[in-house]
DNA sequence: TCAATAGTGTCTATCAGACATTATATG
DNA sequence: CATATAATGTCTGATAGACACTATTGA
């Protein structure tokens, strides 16, 4: 269904021009309760930076979402349960398409030893300047999605408990919130969470007991939201 | 303070790949009430459809955002109000950085004969199917926008009436809104819109009388935030 | 048994929507 | 003068934040 002719912009194509295009992932993740990155090492890159993983816009490319998602593949083994495109920057000769990504707390990634409490890595001259930029765009955009989306169930393994499911808000705002609040407004939201088959209270069974357990719900956007404190 | 080194990325860098950078611009303003669109005509194009004001990545483009100015500054005399990227859009051999700008209602653009309602355009086969995905994304995009942003006092010329600021809501969310709720909760929004001076109500010049005037107040983000309808 | 945390309920200030009333402009 | 629209005020239901209280768990 692509046509060739229509693939043509109203300016002239400078094709071959000296430009590189390439897609850069900002894959975020919760360790030991905090945000935390997955960064590459500056061995692979010969650079004395370390880096976000990407890769170059190839011959065979056409879709971004694809190739963000066989970067991430290439530097982690988690299947991410979250990834959408950030924005692109530009500088001289260099287009870079960024993306956002999420897997759940713990998750086993490719190599925890290249995955860093954000922290740590941010304004401490470890990132390559031109990936601070992103990653804290990234890490907005999740903050600010943590409000209208259920994405925060998406740095949670299942099952959960509501109080681990606040404490991924608490680390990804670095706030604190009022539990009995959290919950009741969790819970008032169709579709943000689903009861988990055997959740206890009244549970006969000789199993450990605990905090309710919950599902991840069918909801992407929360209605009501759940807004950031002032 | 561009670092050559830190430019290059992770991978490979395949350049003088056959690969087309392009920015193309949804320029929305307000016609007759309506949400309207500039659009290039296909005699421009050598297409046979209208597209988006476009640009391809030149070998001197450095910046984005620059050049979103300039390809806009080709179609339109009227400066933006609001420039923002939008996202990126991925083909075969086509990489398109979108922008959404949005100019004040009435303002002269460059050919009123290019500017076109929305309604009129969209689904109709008339602009380049690539491109109705953008301006439909464009499009949500300001809608979102106008609830927690003050973009809504961009499509309106100073000075404006609340009325007016309410018709840019209804025209771009497409809905009908109460004049009094509407009004009580501008006002009550800190920095959204701010008295003009020759407002009336005791004024006692002889010039001629109507609704209250305001002008663009001095807040981006709207607190509280002005939120659709259900 | 004590301390920490999970879960439930209540109170109050705030805000959104609906509506009533008065003022002003235009035919 | 009559109608449409602007502006102001009031009422009610929903929601957020603060807090009190009980239940459960684990040292």
């Amino acid at each position: 269904v692509t046509n060739e002719a229509a693939a043509s912009p109203v300016s002239v194509t400078v094709s071959g021009a000296d430009i590189t295009v390439e897609v850069a992932v900002t894959l975020l993740t919760l360790r030991q309760g905090r945000l935390a990155i997955l960064a590459v090492p500056p061995q692979v890159t010969g650079d004395r930076f370390w880096s976000l993983p990407s890769n170059s816009w190839g011959v065979g490319s056409e879709d971004g979402d694809v190739v963000a998602a066989s970067v991430l593949g290439a530097w982690s083994a988690a299947e991410p349960t979250f990834l959408e495109q950030l924005r692109t920057y530009t500088g001289a000769g260099v287009v870079t398409i960024a993306y956002v990504a999420v897997v759940p707390e713990e998750t086993a990634m490719f190599d925890p030893s290249r995955t860093f409490a954000l922290d740590d890595v941010v304004g401490s001259g470890f990132v390559r300047p031109e990936h601070v930029a992103i990653v804290d765009d990234a890490v907005e955009r999740v903050r600010s999605k943590l409000e209208y989306t259920s994405v925060a169930t998406s740095l949670v393994t299942e099952p959960f408990t509501i109080p681990e499911l606040r404490r991924v808000y608490e680390a990804v705002w670095g706030v604190t919130l009022h539990p009995a609040n959290f919950r009741r407004k969790v819970l008032a939201t169709e579709g943000f969470v689903r009861a988990h088959a055997s959740t206890h209270h009244g549970g006969g069974d000789g199993e450990k007991r605990g905090p309710d357990l919950y599902l991840r719900g069918s909801a992407a956007l929360l209605h009501p939201a759940m807004m950031r404190p002032s």
